[in-house]
DNA sequence: CCATTATATGTCATATCTGACATCGCCACA
DNA sequence: TGTGGCGATGTCAGATATGACATATAATGG
């Protein structure tokens, strides 16, 4: 399993054993994986574009530093709706949250994931 | 004020006072607001069109008629978390789910509100 | 009038999320 | 070799969300 998948599981909460990758997951729990990814993902570029450090973030949004590295690595504590909030904080619209959930989709396989690992 | 206003406010677990309507809540607090609003009407709308009861959707969802009851009444209990896993259990797409909320916007005034109140 | 069905509301014990804190690793740059 | 900024990770007490339950209201059909 690469690295891609892997992370894809662990942001959901769910234990990598050795079976149950995508199996045992319904459509609907996939599609709720991607949306955080997906989220997670414009959270890191729009903080960036916004120049903002994690800290930065934390102290406007009355949360604190770790939490929001957490939001960034998909720690499986974090909602959507403090990721919501954190995204509205950095300056993303609902036109472009909207349209990068609309991009979202439950990946299946391979082909979906943008690999994070490099080589 | 107005029904519609009124809602937007409790949904967001705003107490309604007499000053405080919109003054006092920062842009990003609106957009949330919102996007909450747009997710619970959304909900509504589909588990119609899926012709399902809020008690069929419940079980679906492996959650209680009476919760699934507050998510499309605007309960500030309901966290996005819980709309969105109604949403796509009900068979809202992710393309469709993105297009709603970047429809969703901040209401200023009482242009963008919808009369909900009869007359 | 009485059932039945769908939805709404209030409460509560428990589960989950949250901010805060400590601490670690990494990288730049003196 | 520090020192300081940034980000990651683990923990935990307190805050919030959750499912379940009881009960209410409303509409429909006998």
């Amino acid at each position: 399993m690469n690295q891609s998948k892997r992370t894809k599981l662990e942001a959901a909460g769910w234990k990598i054993g050795s079976v149950e990758e995508f199996l045992g997951l319904t459509d609907q729990e996939r599609e709720y994986i991607e949306l955080k990814l997906a989220l997670r993902d414009l959270l890191k570029t729009s903080r960036t574009e916004a120049d903002l450090t994690q800290q930065e973030l934390a102290k406007r949004m009355k949360s604190s530093q770790s939490r929001v590295a957490k939001m960034e690595s998909g720690d499986p504590t974090v909602s959507i709706d403090l990721l919501v909030k954190a995204l509205f904080q950095t300056g993303v619209s609902s036109a472009r949250l909207g349209a990068v959930i609309a991009e979202s989709r439950p990946a299946y396989g391979e082909s979906a994931a943008q690999n994070t690992d490099a080589s």
